[in-house]
DNA sequence: ACCATGGCTTGGAACGATCCAGAGTTCCAC
DNA sequence: GTGGAACTCTGGATCGTTCCAAGCCATGGT
């Protein structure tokens, strides 16, 4: 449905409703019907404001209607600051398909980082001057402290992220269960014939950690096979998982290691390209997030793609169920990932 | 200079002008000016007139305040939608800086993505909606359409990026000279004893892949040496970039390749893989963008680094100074990218 | 002929801020 | 003591839209 675009005129001020009004003959009021509930209005004086409004290339201004109506259409999404060397290039295909989303159903996007030691930074101002009609939260993994303060302030918002630590939560919630994700990560290089299937994880605090080694232990366990001796926990960190995976390959040699993150993986990788082996013949490597990073690296690094367009079109589903009705309280959504099975292993 | 962020409390509505004016004391219009044009008051009143605005938190609503001042201190920042497979993953670093250096002056940024097929597509919208104050334009290598058609419809914006085809055109610009940049890269090449040194560059129709050649011709030969038979040009894509590495291995047998981007850089990284070549070792591989690919994959690749922080700034500057006085216009800012150097080279 | 009904349209008020012109104070020079 | 400038502060109008209550008009049943 694209609207015609007024080519070659040059107009000083946009117009406002009532040039509109005035050039079809009847009130102010009439033509904002005819733009917020045609179905109000006769046909034939439907279609000449509508003639009015195509000549005139008018558009409602944003700042007047949402003046009256409380609403601006816009949603605040704050995102967590780009680390140096970490690989979250994961988060811009997500902010990518949440902004398409979002575009899709008349919302646009406004953008924002937080300092990461603050969670609230960014969203008072926001809030108060009622410059966004709703927030997108990322970083639930960190604790409930966003989303608390955000009730207690009457925010609405939805996450990205379960509500880990607040099982009672009631806002709108989407996740991916990354738990599966390891599970038919592992199940995966079972069935490629590997049998010893090391871990290479996070720290035991961090709550995405443990559930992602846990489907990787559950597949293990399922199949029969040994899990000691297979794990390590570091940071994330291209260093850390080089050690890490120099650690294991020296104590245990295990023939497929299954990684928590794609930045983990290229620690591994760092340490394979020292010692010679050839990724993908000498060892497999699953990866997480399916990066930019695991899809071009030679020969490619199979990796758990987390449903991200999907997630976004829930998320915005979700909005616009929550901004309608503002006592909504939906269940939260529990996305499955898919591999992505590349030469790796 | 945190804004203290009322705690406990919760209020149904945000309280306004006229609540500040009434607890102080003051009328609505002392207030404004309390927060607009402190200097306009005295002491003793500023001071009371703040205090009460600490009391109860105000901030003024920016919907109010747009309607009257006609600027929504935001910024539309147009993205080319991306593309599977494709490593821009330098446009996140720059849309990190670019809001980080907009925030700093009281400027939000609204993203949105255009149809890459219709490089208008997005603006018309926002722009007779008075939704931005101005707009980022980033595809200028496309063509001149975008901005040739704001400025027609009078819109405010800047560029990021030359306006290759429009010598004349008048609007703010930044840009890297990456012309400088493939010379840069060359010439290390050439310190670092290689003579043979290829170039796997973009088609002849891209402005961009031109400009980076004539980089390394201009290095190449003031250096006294050849480049007969060893550039080779070709699309954007790993395969495309594996295919002209694979040609030109076979045909020239260079110690060293410079690739226009990182994305052909790890096409060759592919072609490399398959012969069993070790990147860095047995041949040498400089890239551009500096993108996560080249600074995680091992042992890293040397890399091209445009200083987007430094270019969000410039832009941010420009925009300020476009929004003071309507009239201004700037010269274009071109900055010199710096040379990542890592393991490939 | 009348009133009630429902469909369609209208003018005035309101959203919360800033612009503008003017009113009240203060202060100093004469 | 007065005039005038400079400094403070104020109330009303205004930005462009939507909400609200009321008005108009044709229709149809009594």
């Amino acid at each position: 449905m694209a609207v015609p675009r007024s080519g070659g005129h040059i107009s000083a001020a946009p117009p406002t409703l009532a040039d509109v009004a005035e050039l079809a003959g009847v009130s102010r009021q009439t033509v904002s019907n005819a733009v917020n509930n045609p179905d109000l209005l006769r046909a034939d004086t439907l279609a000449r404001v509508q003639d009015a409004i195509d000549k005139l290339g008018y558009q409602p201004n944003r700042a007047a209607r949402s003046l009256r109506t409380r609403a601006s259409h816009l949603i605040g999404l704050r995102m967590p600051a780009l680390q140096e060397g970490t690989a979250n290039a994961m988060m811009d295909r997500f902010v990518h398909s949440f902004v398409e989303a979002a575009a899709e159903t008349g919302y646009h996007v406004l953008l924002f980082y937080g300092d990461p030691a603050d969670p609230l930074d960014g969203y008072d101002e926001l809030l108060r001057s009622t410059a966004v009609d709703a927030f997108v939260v990322t970083d639930t993994h960190l604790g409930g402290q966003q989303t608390t303060w955000l009730q207690s302030r009457r925010a609405r918002f939805v996450s990205f992220g379960r509500p880990w630590t607040q099982p009672d939560a009631k806002h709108p919630w989407v996740d991916v269960d990354l738990a599966y994700g390891a599970e038919i990560a592992t199940e995966h290089l079972i069935e490629r014939g590997h049998s010893k299937i090391a871990w290479i994880g996070w720290h035991k605090d961090s709550l995405l950690g443990e559930e992602r080694r846990s489907g990787w232990i559950h597949a293990m366990h399922t199949h029969g096979l040994s899990t000691t001796g297979l794990a390590s926990r570091t940071e994330d960190s291209i260093s850390s998982g080089k050690a890490a995976a120099d650690a294991i390959l020296d104590e245990t040699e295990p023939t497929a290691l299954v990684c928590a993150s794609d930045t983990l993986a290229m620690g591994v990788l760092h340490s394979l390209f020292e010692r010679r082996l050839r990724l993908g013949e000498d060892i497999a490597v699953v990866g997480f997030d399916d990066s930019q990073v695991a899809q071009t690296v030679p020969p490619g690094i199979t990796s758990v793609r987390p449903p991200l367009e999907e997630a976004a079109r829930e998320l915005v589903k979700a909005l616009e169920e929550l901004l309608a009705t503002p006592s909504y309280a939906a269940p939260g959504v529990m996305l499955k990932p898919a591999l992505t099975v590349r030469g790796s292993s």
